[in-house]
DNA sequence: TCTGGGGTCCTAGGACCC
DNA sequence: TCTGGGGTCCTAGGACCC
């Protein structure tokens, strides 16, 4: 454990949510939920006003509806805007020490003892706080970040978790376990259900009781690494470096449809549009694997994966789709699947020229038969321009008001910049305003209006 | 209209090699 | 012929995180 408070936390409030608040200004004090808006979409995140009625994260959007009052915002994510403020927000933290390590988008922690010229007292760490806080508010239209600072990565996370939202909590060195001990051991990275559950059954509930138990039980409890890692967690005992990009060990891409999918012919396009994307994103990293994993969902929920690995990397979605194929074939589909997915691990670094990649693939995205969820799913970060239908469907092919999703970024020729609110019936309902307006005027147009189209994330930076 | 998507890390068994 | 141990690779699954 250090002697100094050097590692800080940061967590930006409801982060997604937040952005979306900004962007959108009739939204602002109102309950929004941004996630999956199809049948089977789940909520990645909820104001704080959402909350309030009982919306969480990882709740069905079905749930979440049922709890919020109309009126609520149920929006499926605009990634890059969310990637563009959290990019600004890094910035920052770059500035306090070149060791800033991001847990997501919305999450890092920062070594400011490998800064130059902090004061690392209390005094002084509060008062970087302080004004890191405001800079942030500043630099992205006034979302809000939670902060913790501590001796160890433990400290600052839990830190930042005590007083959220706006929270700015310094753990000072030498009252850790006095922090700690009377926390749910909940609280604690790497308790989870199960985990939780076990410990509960042997009359651990908060992080106290857990330093009371031996490293012999808690390693029958949780398994080697685990169980010491609990260990010593309980003990306020983290010297956790912070890594600055860590390299990443897998890409993969999957999707939950809309209806069970039976037909090999439709799940084997399926596998190629995924395979498509895998293998873009690692071309597009300079990376390439030799171990293709197919993940499978079935009908009753029961989750299965099924992996080959190549003799020689690759980055080729071709092979990856052929070999995605030949799993899919052994596993099979009956009874129906509900998710679908393809991966690539055991990366290296690029190996150049491929010499037995075959042809190019096509990469027609989900089959005719399901244009459904395009524009349903949670449009994670896919490498499409921001606004364009997800998973190629070609938006020509689709109902018209299939292209539009709830809180798309839209411009009308005549009307001006906006967003999407609602479709349906051939039509679709748009409020024109951004994040620089007042809230704005609601239209219903025509979902085939030629003078409407999608459009990128509007800049909340008032210009100089 | 129950239960997303993108990841990481760990465990355990079997094959295979020394 | 028997006995055994360690190490690595591969596969499958589970827990967890945001």
């Amino acid at each position: 454990m250090r002697r100094e408070a050097s590692v800080l936390h940061l967590d930006l409030d409801a982060f997604f949510a937040a952005v979306e608040q900004r962007d959108k200004p009739s939204l602002r004090g109102r309950p929004v939920v941004v996630g999956g808006v199809g049948g089977r979409g789940v909520v990645a995140t909820a104001s704080y006003e959402a909350r309030a009625y009982g919306a969480r994260s990882a709740m069905s959007t079905a749930e979440a509806r049922r709890r919020c009052p109309s009126g609520t915002a149920f929006l499926g994510g605009r990634f890059a805007a969310y990637r563009r403020t959290s990019d600004v927000v890094m910035g920052l933290l770059r500035e306090l020490s070149p060791l800033v390590e991001p847990a997501s988008l919305d999450e890092a922690y920062v070594d400011l003892a490998a800064g130059e010229g902090h004061d690392l007292s209390v005094a002084g760490v509060t008062e970087l706080a302080r004004r890191l806080k405001v800079r942030i508010a500043e630099a992205t239209g006034g979302v809000t970040g939670s902060v913790g600072i501590g001796t160890s990565k433990l400290m600052a996370k839990i830190g930042s978790d005590l007083q959220k939202p706006d929270g700015l909590v310094v753990v000072p060195p030498g009252t850790e376990l006095d922090v700690l001990h009377p926390l749910s051991v909940t609280r604690l990275g790497g308790v989870g259900p199960a985990t939780a559950e076990r410990l509960h059954q042997v009359g651990v509930k908060t992080v106290g009781d857990l330093a009371a138990k031996s490293l012999t039980d808690l390693v029958a409890l949780a398994g080697r690494a685990h169980g010491a890692g609990l260990y010593a967690l309980a003990r306020a005992e983290d010297d956790r470096p912070v890594v600055p990009d860590r390299g990443v060990k897998s890409v993969s891409h999957e999707e939950t449809f809309e209806r069970d999918l039976t037909d090999l012919d439709v799940l084997g396009r399926e596998i190629d549009s995924m395979a498509a994307r895998v293998g873009r994103r690692l071309q597009a990293s300079a990376h390439s694997g030799r171990t293709v994993t197919l993940k499978l969902r079935r009908y009753d929920f029961t989750t299965l994966t099924r992996s080959q690995t190549l003799p020689q990397p690759t980055d080729d979605p071709r092979t990856i789709a052929t070999t995605a194929r030949r799993l899919l074939a052994e596993a099979g589909a009956s009874g129906g699947l509900r998710l679908l997915g393809v991966g690539v691990s055991g990366l290296s670094v690029y190996v150049q020229g491929d010499l037995f990649a075959e042809g190019p693939i096509d990469d027609d995205g989900p089959a005719p038969e399901d244009p459904s969820t395009a524009g349903d799913a949670l449009p994670a970060e896919n490498g499409l321009p921001a606004g364009e239908a997800p998973a190629g469907a070609s938006a020509e092919q689709l109902p018209a008001e299939r292209r539009w999703w709830p809180g798309q970024d839209v411009r009308h020729a005549e009307l001006g910049a906006g967003w999407v609110w609602g479709r349906g019936l051939g039509r679709v309902t748009v409020r024109f305003e951004g994040p620089l307006t007042g809230p704005g005027p609601v239209r219903t147009l025509a979902a085939d209006d030629p003078l409407l189209q999608p459009a990128d994330p509007p800049d909340w930076r008032t210009p100089e």
